[in-house]
DNA sequence: AGTATTATCCC
DNA sequence: CGGGATAATAC
C-alpha cells in the first residue's frame, strides 16, 4: 500500500510537478502520515485506487491531531499565514454570542468543474462562461449563490476571485473576466432587503496567465487586497497549477455603525482547464473492433482525444466487474491512440454474446471517458469452427464499388455480431496451428457442392491431418493471418485466400485486397 | 539532436 | 467556441 501511495505520488509529481512540490517536501519528512493514509479502511480514502488529492486533504484537514499540519518546519516555503479551513464560518464566534441566526454565504450551484478552457489574453476579452455543475446539453445553469440570514441588510457586495486548488489556497495568477469583472474579480452587490438574496453568475470566465505573467498578475490582486486565505505570495508562486483554480466567493456588509462585517467565505470545487491534457475530459472516439474473444489478449486500437501515455489505462466494465487492458507507454502513440490487448472476461464459457464497457480511466484522478460497447463472444463448441457456415458478401470486394472505398462506413455502428463470424479465426485451433498450401485443394474438393460455401467436417482426422502439417509452433501469428481471412467463400475469394496464405507462409506482406474481410485499420 | 509534450496564438 | 498550427520546452 505504502508502495502504490509512493507511485501515486511520483506520478502526480510528474504530471503536475510544480504544484505538489510543497507537498511532496512535507511527506518527506512525515512517511509515517503517509503511510497511515494507505491502510484505508475507516479514513475514507478510496481502497480501491489510489488516493486522490482532494481525498488527502480532507484526510489532512479531519485529523486535527496531524503533526505536519501544524509542524512549523513543513511550512517553511510559506511566507505568510499558515493553513487554514477550507469552508470557515467565519462568523460563527460573534453570532453565537449574539445568539442570532449567523449571516451566511452558501454556494447553490457548483461551477461545472470541467469542459471549460481557459483563454488566453489574446484570444480576446470573451473567455466563455463557467456553467453550473448541473448543466446539461439542454438546459444551462449557471453557478449562483445564496445569502442566508440576511433579510435586514441592505447592501451585501459579494466578491468572487480565484486561488490555488489547494491550500493554503493563494491568489491564482489567472484571472475572471465577464460581466461585473475587474482586475481579475468579480463584484456585485446584492440588497438582501430588497428580497435580493440569491445571484447567479452568467458570462464569468477564466483568462489564463502566460507563464512569465504568474507574479505580475499575483502581485497586482496582492496589491488590490485580494487574498481571501492571507496567503501571501509565495517564493516560488510560479510553480502554481495554471491548469486548475477555485472559485472563492466572500462577503461583507456594513453595520449601521460604519463596521464592516465579513459573511463569508466559501470555496466552490476545482475549476480545470479543458485544454489541458491532465485534467481534461477523457473520451474514446473510435475503436478498429467492437468484439472479440473471451479469453482475450486481441489487439485493438483506439482512437481517443489526447491522453498522457503515462497516467491512462483502458477499462473493461461489466457491472462490478473491472479489467484492465494491456498495453504499454509505448503503445499510446502520440497521444490519440492506443493499441491495447483486450482482457480476458470474467466467465471464458459463455453461450451468448457479452457486451462489456470500455473506457478510458485516468490513474491519478480515477475519472473515466463514457463507455463504448465491446462484445465478447463465446468460445466456439466445434473446436474446429468449421462447421459453421459462414455469411456470404454480394462481393467480396463491395467495399472497393465507390460508396465507402475505405471500409469507414462499414466499420460504424456495427450491430453486435454473430459469433459464429468470431469462431473462423484460426487463433481458435488451440494449441495455434495454421493450415498448409496443400489443405487449401483438400478444403475445395469438400466445398464443392456448396456454391457459396465450403464446410469441412470436424473430425479428429482431419483435426489430425492438419496440425500435422504444420511446421511448428504457430500461436502468436498476427491476427491479420486469422483463419477467415483464407477461408473461401466465393471463387474470387477463393483465389485471394490462396495468394494471401501463400503470401503469409512466405512471411511477405499481404496487399490489402487479398483479404475477404480486412479486419485492420485503414482498409484497401 | 531528435522526439514528445505543452504553451500560445490564430482562425 | 473548437480545432489546429506553431513556438517553446521537456525528455
Amino acid at each position: 500500500m505504502v508502495g502504490r501511495l509512493a507511485e501515486w505520488r511520483y506520478s502526480c509529481r510528474k504530471s503536475h510537478r510544480t504544484h505538489y512540490s510543497e507537498w511532496d517536501r512535507s511527506a518527506a519528512s512525515d512517511a509515517p502520515a503517509y503511510a497511515e493514509f494507505g491502510n484505508s479502511g475507516s479514513n475514507g480514502l478510496s481502497q480501491t485506487q489510489s488516493p486522490t488529492l482532494e481525498e488527502v486533504m480532507d484526510y489532512i484537514s479531519a485529523d486535527s491531531g496531524s503533526t505536519w499540519a501544524r509542524e512549523p518546519s513543513i511550512l517553511s516555503t510559506v511566507t505568510v499565514a499558515p493553513w487554514t479551513s477550507p469552508v470557515e464560518p467565519a462568523t460563527q464566534n460573534w453570532a453565537s454570542c449574539l445568539s442570532a441566526p449567523a449571516p451566511e454565504l452558501i454556494i447553490t450551484e457548483q461551477p461545472k468543474q470541467r469542459g471549460m478552457r481557459f483563454r488566453y489574453q489574446c484570444e480576446g476579452r470573451s473567455a466563455g462562461s463557467i456553467l453550473g455543475e448541473s448543466s446539461t446539453e439542454h438546459s444551462k445553469t449557471l453557478p449562483a449563490i445564496s445569502l442566508i440570514n440576511c433579510e435586514g441588510i441592505k447592501d451585501v457586495k459579494v466578491s468572487v476571485c480565484l486561488v490555488w486548488k489547494d491550500p493554503p489556497y493563494r491568489i491564482h495568477p489567472h484571472g475572471l473576466v465577464g460581466k461585473d469583472c475587474h482586475d481579475g474579480i468579480c463584484e456585485i452587490t446584492l440588497h438582501p432587503d430588497e428580497g435580493q438574496t440569491n445571484h447567479s453568475f452568467s458570462n464569468l470566465g477564466i483568462q489564463c496567465v502566460r507563464k512569465k505573467e504568474i507574479e505580475t498578475a499575483v502581485k497586482a490582486r496582492l496589491s488590490l487586497g485580494i487574498d481571501p486565505y492571507s496567503a501571501g505570495m509565495w517564493r516560488h508562486h510560479e510553480e502554481v497549477d495554471l491548469n486548475v483554480v477555485r472559485l472563492c466567493f466572500q462577503a461583507w456588509y456594513t453595520t449601521a455603525a460604519g463596521q464592516r462585517m465579513p459573511i463569508g467565505r466559501v470555496l466552490s470545487e476545482p475549476v480545470y482547464d479543458k485544454k489541458s491534457t491532465n485534467t481534461s475530459e477523457l473520451k474514446i472516439c473510435r475503436m478498429n473492433k467492437d468484439h472479440g474473444r473471451c479469453d482475450g489478449g486481441e489487439e485493438i486500437y483506439i482512437l481517443c482525444d489526447k491522453v498522457q501515455k503515462e497516467d491512462i489505462q483502458v477499462m473493461f466494465l461489466e457491472g462490478k466487474w473491472e479489467a484492465r487492458a494491456d498495453f504499454s507507454q509505448a503503445d499510446v502513440h502520440r497521444q490519440i491512440a492506443i493499441v491495447l490487448k483486450t482482457p480476458p472476461y470474467h466467465d471464458l464459457h459463455i453461450r451468448d454474446p457479452a457486451p462489456v464497457q470500455v473506457c478510458l480511466q485516468r490513474i491519478t484522478d480515477g475519472i473515466r471517458s463514457e463507455g463504448m460497447i465491446f462484445t465478447y463472444m463465446p468460445r466456439c463448441s466445434d473446436s474446429f469452427g468449421l462447421r459453421k457456415k459462414r455469411p456470404c458478401l454480394s462481393s467480396p470486394f463491395e467495399d472497393l464499388n465507390g460508396l465507402d472505398p475505405h471500409g469507414i462506413e462499414s466499420k460504424r455502428k456495427k450491430a453486435i455480431p454473430d459469433f459464429r463470424e468470431h469462431c473462423n479465426t484460426i487463433s481458435d485451433f488451440t494449441p495455434g496451428p495454421f493450415c498448409g498450401l496443400d489443405y487449401l485443394p483438400h478444403m475445395h474438393q469438400m466445398g464443392a457442392g456448396e456454391p457459396t460455401h465450403h464446410e469441412i467436417e470436424d473430425t479428429d482426422e482431419n483435426f489430425e491431418a492438419l496440425i500435422s502439417w504444420i511446421p511448428g509452433e504457430l500461436d502468436d501469428l498476427p491476427e491479420a493471418m486469422a483463419f477467415e481471412n483464407f477461408l473461401p467463400v466465393t471463387e474470387d475469394e477463393e483465389t485471394a485466400s490462396v495468394v494471401g496464405l501463400s503470401l503469409a507462409l512466405t512471411g511477405r506482406q499481404l496487399p490489402d485486397c487479398a483479404y475477404p474481410e480486412d479486419s485492420r485499420m485503414g482498409g484497401c
